[in-house]
DNA sequence: CGACTCATTGACGTAGCTCAAGGTATGTGG
DNA sequence: CCACATACCTTGAGCTACGTCAATGAGTCG
């Protein structure tokens, strides 16, 4: 039974090797490079080697929303066909350095029409979008600021795992930008756990001390 | 350039005479049945005939979110194969008598593997779906009740026809359902339209009597 | 006619926002 | 290696948009 995940990798890992047998473009982008601009059209598809990029939308209050990240094995954006009018104002960003293969959506729907393997991975992927989506949409909305950033804390830590990760680098600042939440309020929620030794905060860092208590703060569909 | 959309209709239209040559099973819905029951896991796949259905989840602490509408020749839900947690969740209900012919994932997945068109619409369908929830979620947030209210009777109105519709048959609770709002600020909100004779409010009904005037109210992302 | 369901308006409380000021790591150039 | 700039974090104070509660009105249906 799938939670919801901000963060997508390895998923399509193992089309890699026959990802290099069809017609593509190496490309390597540098930390806080662009593959994605604002006020362009989606064209491009890329199916990531290395390195991570955040995709995120500018509202045009100047609000900044940050909707998921993308690592090693994955491809992003999904493939389709249509052109949408808020494509215009979403942004990927590397956050780190990053070696990806390069697609044009041509490209990519040959590969797509051929292999069905491949279109089968493609709804997947599209399947979990929806559900981290509809998870904010339908349930997030409806939590209080808290319960909203400790489920988000839980769900970081990648709880599916047997290795829960307890350490979530991220600025307060991405965290208010994933949640919708000020960044203050963040931070006064964050001080809430830390007072109870739920968590530590440092400097681009959150470390989970303890994860049980954390999930008693989360909304019963988060766990 | 699309605009998102709540109600999906005819995206399937093509593959009707084509569904009726695969294992399916006929059914009939009467107004206010169950095609998906709270609790139950995504299992049968329905191409509508005709009639519509809603799709909404139940957050655990009573709300209800309506999340989009399904009409004549679409198909819901979106094929996959995983299992989501928030499935559990959400309800699919008739809101008008249905005649539907139901697939099981089964029967749904060897039309996949085998109709390349069929696989290439259902990306097409998952693209569309996915750019309705990241306008709420990216977009819709950030805005203000009234301004979220203004986009969505905008929508409503099926703005990218050349005939849009100007009655919206729909009451309040479910608008308040819809944008997250509560019943009582939506109220609000219309006064606030009717007041300037943009809108006239009826039981079950909002006539735009004046579009132009509630573009001005929309955000620009919505346009 | 009575019993729903749906819509309206007023009064009031509060969660979360913004503004403001200050504190503490980290990195850079002299 | 120091000092200075910058990025990041914290806390307080006050405001406001929106929520809840409560009372009433207005269609609709059996």
């Amino acid at each position: 039974m799938l939670t919801p995940r901000y963060f997508f990798a390895n998923d399509f890992k193992q089309f890699y090797s026959y990802f290099l047998t069809q017609p593509h473009k190496k490309r390597f982008f540098r930390k806080g490079e662009f593959l994605w601009e604002s006020g362009e059209p989606f064209q491009r598809i890329h199916y990531i080697i290395s390195g991570a990029a955040q995709n995120y939308m500018e509202h045009e209050n100047g609000h900044r929303k940050i909707i998921s990240f993308h690592g090693e094995g994955t491809v992003f954006p999904g493939y389709h066909q249509h052109d949408y009018k808020i494509e215009q104002s979403l942004i990927t960003t590397a956050v780190s350095d990053m070696n990806v293969l390069e697609f044009t959506k041509e490209q990519f729907r040959q590969m797509f029409e051929t292999n069905p393997q491949l279109s089968a991975n493609i709804v997947d992927w599209y399947s979990t979008y929806v559900n981290r989506l509809l998870y904010e949409t339908a349930h997030q909305e409806y939590n209080s600021s808290l319960t909203r950033l400790c489920n988000l804390l839980y769900l970081l830590t990648g709880n599916e795992t047997d290795h829960p990760d307890l350490y979530i680098d991220m600025t307060q600042d991405d965290l208010s930008d994933l949640l919708g939440i000020s960044r203050i309020h963040v931070t006064r929620g964050l001080s809430q756990l830390r007072e109870q030794e739920i968590i530590l905060t440092r400097r681009k860092q959150i470390e989970i001390r303890d994860l049980p208590a954390l999930t008693e703060y989360c909304s019963l569909e988060t766990l």
